[in-house]
DNA sequence: TTCCGATTGTTGCCATTGCAACCAATAGCA
DNA sequence: TGCTATTGGTTGCAATGGCAACAATCGGAA
């Protein structure tokens, strides 16, 4: 940085201060939180982000619609599509149609799939665990507390449909 | 939702229970946040997410250099390269050539980027602000803080050098 | 029964953007 | 002075993913 170190003059009136914007502060956490997550999932499993989720979700609850699979809304239904998709291919999630209606197919984990599971959780679990091993279980506690808070309200000030639009 | 009432069966032996998912968690608050503000400067201003970073950047401080925008580490430099020249064909910004080391250039807000800058940013801060309302000034602090030490600890576990990679 | 509107899921298209290769310029060192 | 490693910045390429249009199906009302 031969020169670079005027860069910090601040400019006549600025009204907003980056690093201590809350919305940019979340994304930045956020960022670094995926990246230390997919570190796991992707360099080591192959999984895509929302592959990851898709597992995840069906290792959670058997037999998930695709439409279920992103009902807090964090997920296109196209990116679900091709995520499950890309999964059948792979052999590591099947489809059952539902007779009931016939628009929606049940979706579940294969053995294979169960299996790759059963492998990345935990390590993703860990990456968790030391992320907010940093905190005292009180804070931990109050951080959840204030993440539902504010994720309430951010619904409310989202766009009402719109939610799946980061990455 | 004629009968898919019955997605709800857990599986087997959930080993992660995505709601309750740290890294899951902050992505989804993340993400409504963005929406919110996005609403804001992409409807409205026609400005994208790099953007209206690299805005807010420069009517915070003056004459950063494209290096500098990112040093978070929040944006690829190919991503801040591609929004400065936008802006610049927008006539927001101006380039002036750094003579003590002609590989970077300075960069600022032309008046009618200044002009944008100051429509834009008291409104994202209105967002900001009504996020927060739902919070005492007491949690507000105590989040700030909660954020900032995962921040750190996120810092580590990233790989070190990537982070700008969510949207 | 017969529409019409709503819902699930897929796909084509396009914008975004990360990656890596690259150019230009600098710094450090022999 | 040259030679190499490093850094700021740009761009081609390819993958990701959102949007919107579409097909298939269902539910409800006339």
């Amino acid at each position: 940085m031969a020169s670079g170190s005027a860069a910090r003059k601040p400019a006549p009136e600025p009204l907003v201060v980056l690093e201590e914007f809350l919305p940019y502060r979340l994304n930045v956490l956020a960022g670094l939180t995926s990246s230390a997550l997919a570190q796991i999932y992707a360099e080591r499993f192959g999984l895509s982000i929302p592959a990851w989720r898709v597992i995840v979700t069906l290792g959670q609850y058997e037999c998930r619609t695709a439409r279920d699979m992103a009902p807090d809304g964090v997920m296109h239904k196209s990116t679900v599509s091709r995520a499950v998709s890309a999964l059948e291919k792979r052999g590591l999630v099947k489809r059952r149609p539902n007779l009931d209606d016939r628009r929606e197919e049940w979706l579940a984990l294969t053995p294979e799939g169960r299996a790759i599971y059963e492998a990345v959780a935990p390590e993703a679990l860990a990456v968790g665990e030391r992320l907010l091993s940093v905190l005292t279980p009180q804070e931990q506690q109050t951080l959840s507390a204030l993440i539902d808070k504010l994720t309430r309200q951010a619904r409310l000030l989202a766009p009402q449909d719109a939610e799946g639009e980061e990455a």
